[in-house]
DNA sequence: CTGTTGGTTCACCATATGGCGAACTATATA
DNA sequence: TATATAGTTCGCCATATGGTGAACCAACAG
């Protein structure tokens, strides 16, 4: 079986890490350099770096360098993306209760 | 720094699978047994039932056995709380580029 | 030029993940 | 009772993930 939806492995595996999610939540304040956004964690540089790869690798935040501090931003069209899908799911199962809800109330369900 | 919503780390961990997305997605059409739910994919039972167990630890899908069939259904309650946490961040994101929008419109911008 | 700061890269480690095959349990069914 | 079916459990393996410390590069600041 073929992956039809590779984007969405890459942005709900990176939404699936409380440091990316408060990376988020904090650049949508407004952009900010590397450092900056590091100081609430506990964790050192490197391992910092490999979860901005992670959210840039998803397309939900990107970054560009001018001097030496980089500046990340966010880009909320994959977080969109997430969203639809997860919208999508929900329609259905909720069509599917609320036809479910009809059956049961209808007067063909008290036959 | 503590984890503040733990139940989101495991619902998107286990939407970041095609596979188990499809089973979500196979399962809004109606509760099925194991095996019926494991034939579109090319993997052995072990592995599809790690998958299953993934979704139901996330609280994405229930399951409950009878004779020997063990019958799986959605529970929507989790998928609406990771929806809520992209559409509050949606929401943030877009009231800023709409007070972006505003002030690089607005006069005060032209000076 | 020298030192400091912001970021990057590298080698390494422990654990988690996702798959396998084989053996096993328990319930139907013949 | 014998056999097939549905699911489970186990040990194993390769790779991915999330972290470390140390060395390094590039750009300011003095």
């Amino acid at each position: 079986m073929v992956n039809q939806q590779p984007q969405l492995d890459s942005v709900f595996h990176a939404l699936a890490d409380p440091t990316r999610r408060a990376v988020i939540g904090r650049l949508l304040q407004g952009a900010a350099p590397v450092t900056t956004l590091s100081q609430p964690f506990a964790m050192g540089l490197p391992a910092f770096l490999k979860h901005l790869a992670v959210l840039e690798a998803a397309g939900l935040i990107r970054s560009e360098k001018q001097g030496r501090v980089r500046t990340c931003r966010v880009d909320a069209a994959r977080l969109a993306a997430a969203e639809a899908w997860l919208a999508e799911q929900r329609a259905l199962w909720q069509g599917r209760t609320d036809r479910l809800a009809a059956f049961v109330e209808s007067p063909a369900a008290q036959e």
